[in-house]
Formats: structure tokens, sequence, C-alpha cells
RNA sequence: GGGGACGUGGUGCAGCCUGGUUAGCAUGCCGGUCUGUCACACCGGUGGUCGCGAGUUCGAGCCUCGUCGUCCCCGCCA
């Protein structure tokens, strides 16, 4: 076999006239007659291979075609003056082959190795072949950068990396657990984590004082673009801190990685209240890469005149108010009245042109005079109850700004603090904990408003990108006392809470330090850095949104026989 | 669980609204010409159960219903 002496990247000027042997693949080949030029690819280059006719090579050359993996040996030598290419990082040296040895043929590939383009399904399946892709390539080696340079600061800062179980016990609250049957303890299951929460808590409680982990979590709920079944967390957690401690530690550790793998300075990272996130941008992840806030005009006077818009008893008014542009036409405004018409809002809007409002509000409008707006700017006014209009105008105010295209390109990266403890399940008819049931809530406002739930902040924490929730943590609960205290609140009865979380209960009898962690979701954070709008460009073997792997087809069936090994009989299904 | 878009040679797309003779384009692949190309060019050719099933019709890639798959969104995701 012809075995390399060198990679791609490492040909170059400095062996002209030096005998190379190189391997990787055919990526293209032009053949003009009396000469053939081929492209050869591998993880690291590309570089252009002459053959010359009357050589054995030639001969061979000839018979050449896409993704055939060879290795040829020749002499590096600079290229013609005018036959450089200056797109070709090895652009003005070529390797003139004396011998080629074919090391694998290829058929005719189903999908594009040297074109971004393709669809989906076909790509998922032969998988292999897409992740030759240069954009791929390069993304996951960004990808593996930015945890290794995690890991660095991690360990230059004292934290231990320490693996937890895969193989766990289910738990209720929250995401639907992957489940795992037990053969040698027929009839029971493990389940795989939606994060390794519970252990690295017990980590605390045993001492290892900063832990962290590159951990795999599971999530069996339905997906979505930013979603996958498994996913990667850089987990961490922190004894003797508070949430400002975990703060700066994870706020510099994004800092740091901005700084290393992308050589951006995001500065310092600043904070946000829940409330104040939910109240001007209608989302606990505000993109803040642009303005157009809300603007709450309830207590204005004219309000109450906004004819089909004025607010009933308990209702909200609020306004965005829309830069000026040439996209948004009167059916495309009218269509944001629509669809708020069926979440129970009422909306309206108008242009101003300098002197009066013209649109579907255009009359009451133009009676206000203390509105702040320029000429050319449109305003949207969404009338409902405060939590829907929130909602509405926060996710039509990033919908506009796309469609405008005003969104800078550049990275906006926030804290969003003090969420709700607690939040009110409709279909369960009860409370449950919004982040997860370990967070240590504050204590007065459990004191004060044991009555109304809703009204109890918790230590809780994300880390916002561009509108991407990037991860979320909390102080955590260490005394027996409030950590069933919070059980009860959310109806885990005594009994319940003995039977699944027993173990954790009694660990915090043993000298549980105080504590508090976070989790930034890898597979989120390396496709903002990178601009892609799907995890499956950053994972090198992701899921569909149905959950399945096309390449391997799964989930798939398995035989009898692992079933009957297990016990579990299936019912007929369909 | 719900809504939307898509499914056509190996691959990417057009054709469907308004049903009708041979399903079009690009690329790939095969053959030919060509000694400086770089998405080589030019000439010729090969290649299609129009996802699957049913229905309407004299006739379905096109219309209807169902089904499977992919993608996007809502619910869901502590």
């Amino acid at each position: 076999m012809l075995k390399r002496t060198h990679r791609l990247h490492e040909l170059n000027e400095s062996l002209i006239d030096k005998t190379v042997v190189i391997n990787g693949w055919v990526d293209r080949i032009r053949n003009l007659g009396g000469i053939i030029f081929v492209w050869i690819r591998d993880r690291y280059g590309v570089v252009q291979v002459l053959f010359q006719p009357d050589t054995p090579a030639y001969e061979i050359a000839k018979n050449l075609s896409g993704e055939y993996v060879i290795g040829v040996e020749g002499i590096v030598r600079e290229r013609p003056k005018d036959a450089k290419n200056v797109d070709l990082a090895s652009g003005n040296i070529e390797l003139l082959a004396q011998k080629v040895e074919i090391l694998a043929e290829s058929k005719t590939p189903p999908v594009y190795t040297n074109r971004d383009e393709g669809s989906e399904d076909v790509r998922l399946k032969y998988r292999y072949l897409d992740l030759r892709r240069r954009s791929i390539q390069y993304n996951l080696i960004f990808r593996h950068k930015l945890i290794q340079k995690t890991r660095e600061y991690l360990n230059s800062n004292d934290f231990l990396e320490i693996e937890t179980p895969y193989l766990m016990k289910s738990t209720p609250e929250g995401a639907r657990n992957f489940i795992v049957p037990s053969r040698i303890k027929q009839g029971t299951f493990y389940a795989l984590p939606q994060s390794p929460q519970i252990f690295k808590q017990l980590l605390m409680i045993a001492g290892f004082d900063r832990y962290y982990q590159v951990a795999r979590c599971f999530r069996d709920e339905d997906l979505r673009a930013d979603r996958q079944p498994e996913f990667t967390q850089i987990d961490l957690e922190m004894s003797f801190v508070d949430q400002e401690d975990v703060q700066e530690m994870v706020g510099n550790l994004v800092k740091y990685l901005f700084k290393a793998v992308r050589g951006i300075d995001i500065g310092d990272v600043p904070s946000m209240q829940y409330q104040t996130a939910m109240e001007l941008y209608g989302s606990d992840k505000p993109d803040l890469r642009f303005e157009m806030k809300m603007e709450n005009l309830t207590s204005k006077s004219f309000s109450s005149k906004l004819d089909f818009l004025s607010p009933r008893v308990e209702e909200e008014v609020k306004m965005i108010v829309i830069p000026k542009n040439d996209v948004l036409s009167r059916k495309a405004l009218d269509t944001y009245s629509e669809s708020a018409k069926s979440s129970n809002l009422r909306l309206g809007w108008a242009k101003f042109n300098g002197e009066n409002f013209v649109g579907s509000i255009g009359k009451v409008l133009s009676t206000v005079h203390d509105l702040n707006v320029k000429t050319g700017e449109t305003v949207i006014i969404c009338t409902g109850k405060k939590n829907d209009v929130n909602t509405f105008l926060g996710r039509t105010r990033v919908e506009i700004a796309n469609k405008i295209g005003i969104i800078e390109n550049t990275f906006k990266v926030l804290w969003i603090n003090d969420f709700p403890m607690f939040e009110w399940n409709e279909e369960d008819k009860r409370f449950q904990a919004q982040h997860h049931p370990f967070t240590m809530p504050y204590l007065e406002d459990l004191e004060n408003h044991s009555d109304d739930l809703s009204k109890i902040r918790a230590h809780s924490y994300d880390l916002v990108i561009n509108g991407w929730e990037m991860g979320s943590g909390s102080v955590r609960i260490h005394t027996r006392a409030l950590q069933e205290r919070v059980f009860k609140l959310i109806g885990i009865t005594e009994e319940e809470a003995k039977k699944r979380f027993g173990f954790f209960l009694e660990a915090f009898e043993y000298g549980a330090p105080p504590h508090a962690g976070f989790a930034i979701g890898v597979d989120r954070l390396v496709s903002v850095m990178l601009g892609v709008t799907s995890l499956r460009d950053v994972i090198a073997f992701p899921k569909t949104t149905s959950g399945s792997d096309l390449m391997m087809d799964t989930p798939s069936e398995v035989s009898e026989d692992q079933l009957k090994e297990l016990g579990i009989k299936l019912e007929e299904h369909r």
C-alpha cells in the first residue's frame, strides 16, 4: 500500500521537488484528454494531482471516479504562474503523480460530498458520506475544540470531571424518561437520565466541591430543530457558593470559549429579571440583537377608547413599534390581526406617515399625540389577557424582525434571573416545579405567598444567547425539611417522596453543603456560535424529528427471544 | 395529540392550479474530442413502478381519500 508521508495541509512550497506520498478521496476529476487533474481530499485539505500521459499512473488515473480512495506518490512542484488557484490553500503547488494505487473503489455516491445541497433524509441515510462534506467536518472540528477548551478552563479552576450512570431511576417530574428493561430483575426498569441532576448533588454532598461532566442527557419528548432526544450538556456543580459565584464562573467560561474558538470578545454577561424579560420581550429567552421592545399602554387614557381593541377588566394593552421598512404590506399586517384572533386577542396596526396614522386603527391613533413614533414606522397594538399578549407579541416581534431584516450579526449573551418556582399545569390541575423540584425558592416568598404559589420566585437562572436558551441552573435545596416542603407543595405525598427520593432526602441528613450549579447545552451553543439553525448540523449522527435514525433504521423491533428474556410481551399495536 | 410544507431517473428540481400522445431541466454516470484545468469545456448516450394504497374518470405525476416518510410550527420539552 502507498502509505502517506504527509497529510494534505502539510503540502506547501517548502516541499517543492521533494517526493511525497498522499492518501485521500477523489474529490473531483478534470480530464483534459492529454492530462488529468484530480483533486484529492482528506480531513485537512485539498491538493491537486497532475497525471501526465504515457505514464503508468496516467493509465490508472483514467479509471478513477469520485470518492475512490487512493494513494499517490509524486513530486511536489510549483504550479505555472498563470495556473495558480488563489481559492485553494494549496493553490500554488500541485503533485506530479509518479505512482498511483487505488485503495478502494466507490459507487456513484447518493449524496454530494463536495456541495452543501441535498435532501436531509437521503443525507441522514448515508450519514457517513454526508459527514465527508467540508462544512460539517468544520462544524464537528469546531465542536471538538469547544469541548477541549471547556475542559481546559474548568480543569484550571479545580473542577473534577466525574462520570455518572446512564442507567438510573425513572423520575416523575419533568420530561418523559426513556426506559430500559432489566433482564436480571424481570419486570423492573432503568431510566436514562434527563440530566445527571441528582448525581451531581450527591457528589457535592460527598465533598467533591467542584464537579463537571460532558454528559449525554435523554428526554423522550417531541422534537424540534433545536431539540434532539439525546443531547450533550456541560454539566457542572459547585459547593459553598451562591448564584453570583456560579454565574461568574459560567459567564467567564462562555466568554473564554467565544474568545478561544471564535476570537470574539462578548464582554461581561448582563442580567435581566424574568419579569422584565416577559414584560419587555414577551419571552424568557429574549433576543437582544434588535430593539422593538413592547410598550405597556394599559394605563394610557386613550387605551379605553381604542375601539374594538379597548381592554376589558384584567386585560392589558401593549404596543410594538416596527422600524420603517418596505417589506410589511397591509396584507402581511392583516395576517397578524388574524392570528391574534385565534389566540383570543385583538390586534390593530397603523403606519405613521408624518401626520396621520393609516391602518386598521389609524383613525383612533391619529387623535393621540404622545406615542413617540417616527415617520414611516408602524405600530402594532394588541389587547387581551396579560400572558397571552406577552407571548403573542413576543413571538410576533421576532417574526417581524426576521422578515424586515433588522437582526444584527452579533452575539447578545445574558442571564435571566428569578424564574417563578412553580407553574400551573392545566392538564394535571396542580402546580409543578418550573425548573426542577430541587431548586431553592426565595424563602421570603415562600412565607409571604403560601396562598399563591405562582408568586414564589426561585433562585434559578438561564443563560440566553440570541434568543436561544443555552442552559439553566439554580441554587439547590440542601436541607431535608425544605426539600420535603417543596415536594408537598407540588403534590408529592410523603410516602411518594420517600419511595422515589428517599435515598436523596436521607443524604441531606448527613451534612449537605450549600451548593448550586448549571448546565450548558453543547449542541445549541455550538450551533449558535456557528450560526447554523439546526442541531443536526453539529451532531455526527443525529435523529429525525420523529426520533429515528435513518441510517440504522432505529427504533426497530427486537426478536421474540430478546423479549422473552426480559419478560416482556407486546400488545397488538395498530 | 394538532396544523402546515414536501415526496418525480443516482442526486437536486420543474411539471400538478387548468387531467390527454414521447414526463422536462440541471447534475451525476457511460462513450467521444481536447496538454494547464480548477464546479474544465464541447458533442453524443444511458437512466424514471412520478413514496405506497384506494377512489373519481374513457383517461391520473396532476383531482379526492387514506397511509408511510422527511422538514417546520403549536401542544409537550422540570
